[in-house]
DNA sequence: TTCCCTTTTTGATTTATGTCAAAAGACGCC
DNA sequence: GGCGTCTTTTGACATAAATCAAAAAGGGAA
């Protein structure tokens, strides 16, 4: 729960009260290795706070498994598309380690903002930052190539080579596990 | 302007005291095609509400122009990564038509976000959509084909087509001019 | 340790796309 | 109408990456 208040203290920070109704908000949720956080086809109800473990997101295509992102340790994951828009989720999210997370729901959000101007403006600073985040991530892979993203994430994100299978990551880079290995085998 | 109030309207709507505040804060803004809105090194200083024209968003990559992103009537525009982390621009912007614009300062937008709960909780949802929306494209280009890609756009921007020279869709799509030549030759 | 299962690497080949160069087409302007 | 400029297409070739197949390497459990 601390990481949590340090987390959204980095975005803006909560009155008392505030953390008070978020906290009773919260639920609590230890999962293991390869459970599922969230399943294509089904709505998401939540937003979670990743507290310790790590996740992907992925989906299919034409029978294999893109996996288009990950997350770490203090970062807020859900399948926003769905979680945002209401609709059913075109990605899975699954846990590559055992994790602790703090699951706060759709309604419990919403009430949230109505009632407190100030997490209001804690989800507008977290989704503003969420947003440059992924277009970073956008214009770092568009237009380059398998070689020059692989050396892109040894140098921005150097942890996922420690924590992830190898093919997850290919598949993040947008390439074949073959391609990724033999990129690997020359530097 | 009424446009604009329109678009609002769609995310969130604001109180006549907040719109009043927010009509004072505009500036009309009128280009040519050709000029620029924000160019790469310096921070871009305005959000633009897009009322007339189209835009294009683009930057260097080894002496080549990469236009990643367009824009058209009714939107919200700015270079988003220096606008919220007040840092240079990577990017140009620029009219690929003559249009017109309303500004908005960086300061008169802090302001309006500290004074109106309701200008906080339509900025809040509009980055939840902007959000969604480049996953959407992030995740439809993801591990596609260029044939894939064209496609993809033919059939979710058709617009976009009918206004942009192909060499800018090109480096939109991640590929050059002369493949993307060929898919349509072939198509 | 040995066996089994999963992950990663290596090899041979095919395919998609980039590169460089030049031709063809479109369009405003004098 | 013809000229110059900019955009798009076409051609020949080089290269990056995908695919299919199989071997090697790890890692846990009995």
């Amino acid at each position: 729960m601390k990481a949590l208040f340090e987390h959204i203290n980095q975005y803006s920070p909560l009155a008392d009260t505030t953390w008070k109704d978020l906290e009773a908000a919260l639920k609590k949720v230890d999962l293991a290795k390869g459970e599922f956080l969230i399943k294509e086809g089904k709505v998401c109800q939540h937003v979670y706070f990743l507290e310790k473990g790590c996740l992907r997101g992925f989906y299919d295509l034409d029978g294999k498994e893109i996996t288009h992102w990950f997350a770490f340790e203090n970062t807020f994951v859900t399948s926003f598309f769905s979680f945002i828009s209401r609709k059913p989720s075109f990605e899975n999210i699954q846990l590559m380690e055992d994790g602790t997370l703090w699951a706060l729901t759709y309604e419990d959000l919403q009430q949230l903002y109505l009632t407190h101007a100030d997490m209001e403006r804690m989800g507008r600073i977290m989704h503003e930052r969420y947003y440059v985040m992924l277009e970073e991530r956008f214009v770092r892979n568009h237009f380059k190539e398998a070689k020059e993203r692989y050396e892109n994430l040894t140098l921005n994100s150097p942890h996922i080579l420690q924590r992830v299978p190898l093919g997850y990551i290919a598949s993040y880079l947008g390439i074949t596990q073959e391609t990724l290995s033999r990129i690997r085998a020359k530097s």
